[in-house]
DNA sequence: TTACGGCCATGACACATGTCACGGGTGGGG
DNA sequence: CCCCACCCGTGACATGTGTCATGGCCGTAA
């Protein structure tokens, strides 16, 4: 029997999903959890054989959880996400997650990448397993990165430049040059992008 | 035996409210889709009982079907949404809809609100009917409103100004007048929360 | 009719923002 | 070692943005 977890902020979804694999005889959902830090919580309690975490959760998201299991359990993490883009898949990958699969796809499939998980394999959603060897990779900066998600809010310079202890002149700097290799110009615009493409 | 068509743009919680509904005895669902214009076409031609529509869709959203559909078929439209504030649903009652229900509610409810619609009944979800009565509605201007929309992608001032034929400084008052009501400091954090309270 | 209040529009002014040129510091190759 | 790329900071300048006072338009009430 694998034993598994739910975490999606979205009520509807996580309990359609719960629902669904109940009616599958191998699979046992063990926990439902509507925020990052809940399931950490619940999976360090009931260490169930999967995790299958939304991207987008309050308080913690999909990849901080499995950052965090990682370290302290031997749960394997699938990650669910609406944006699915190369750049998310990166991050998911880099923390540690055994799989990787967009809201796109049919919940049937759901089942089946449980299964091969637990399973000790990896599973990762193909199209954008080849979008992502077409390079997208961020041409950002790790300073200028923080700049922007620190800025994502339309917060004011000052504001960025007290959060991060830099002078006005170097958050400003940073954006220019933000806006420069995003061919953008302005910032809310170069806030999107990033988002979009995953970066952030 | 009530005959429902489905919209929604993320695949995965539609085939799972699709396989979810499909286990009720008296519900069948005569469609799928996956964006507002799809749902418009096969609701004329299939006339389904109850519509259940995604506010957030490509092309048309839920309102706008639901507008469409009350003009031309007998059908009654349940508009499901992640972002359940007042104005939202106060748009989605003026448009004609027949029920509202948020997407934290839990997946069970959903066949119930379709047999109390499909019954000629209406169903809005209690907790967001009494917040809209304790009368959030936008203090926004009509023009306000549509200038923050021309912006809402950090579009520049000028470029405002050309879609909707104004001069640069009217842009600008406009938006000077809306960052007063709300009470916020920049064109960035104006829309933010004019989305999150469902204005625009 | 006049007076009033709303919405819309405009232009002038102060300030925040983006751009540019510059320099110091650090760390990693050739 | 030098060179290079990146990061951090500064200051001056042009441009964009928010604020304000003002006036026209229209519907309503006195």
């Amino acid at each position: 029997m694998i034993r598994v977890l739910l975490a999606d902020d979205e009520g509807m979804i996580r309990s359609a999903l719960a629902a669904l694999l109940r009616l599958e005889p191998d699979i046992d959902v063990v926990a439902e959890c509507s925020d990052g830090a809940a399931a950490v919580a619940d999976a360090e309690r009931l260490t169930p054989d999967v995790c299958l975490l939304d991207l987008e959760m309050p308080r913690l998201d999909g990849v901080e959880v499995t950052e965090k299991l990682n370290r302290t359990t031997a749960t394997r993490c699938v990650i669910v996400t609406r944006h699915a883009r190369p750049g998310v898949l990166r991050r998911a990958l880099a923390s540690g997650a055994a799989g990787f699969l967009p809201k796109s796809r049919s919940a049937d499939e759901v089942a089946a990448v449980i299964r091969r998980v637990a399973a000790g394999g990896r599973y990762v959603d193909p199209e954008i397993a080849a979008d992502a060897l077409s390079d997208e990779r961020s041409p950002l900066t790790d300073r200028e990165l923080d700049v922007l998600r620190a800025g994502r809010r339309g917060e004011t310079t000052g504001q960025i430049a007290r959060t991060l202890s830099l002078a006005p002149g170097t958050v400003r700097n940073h954006i220019s040059a933000v806006l420069g290799k995003l061919a953008v110009d302005s910032r809310q615009q170069a806030v999107l992008l990033a988002e979009e493409r995953g970066w952030i």
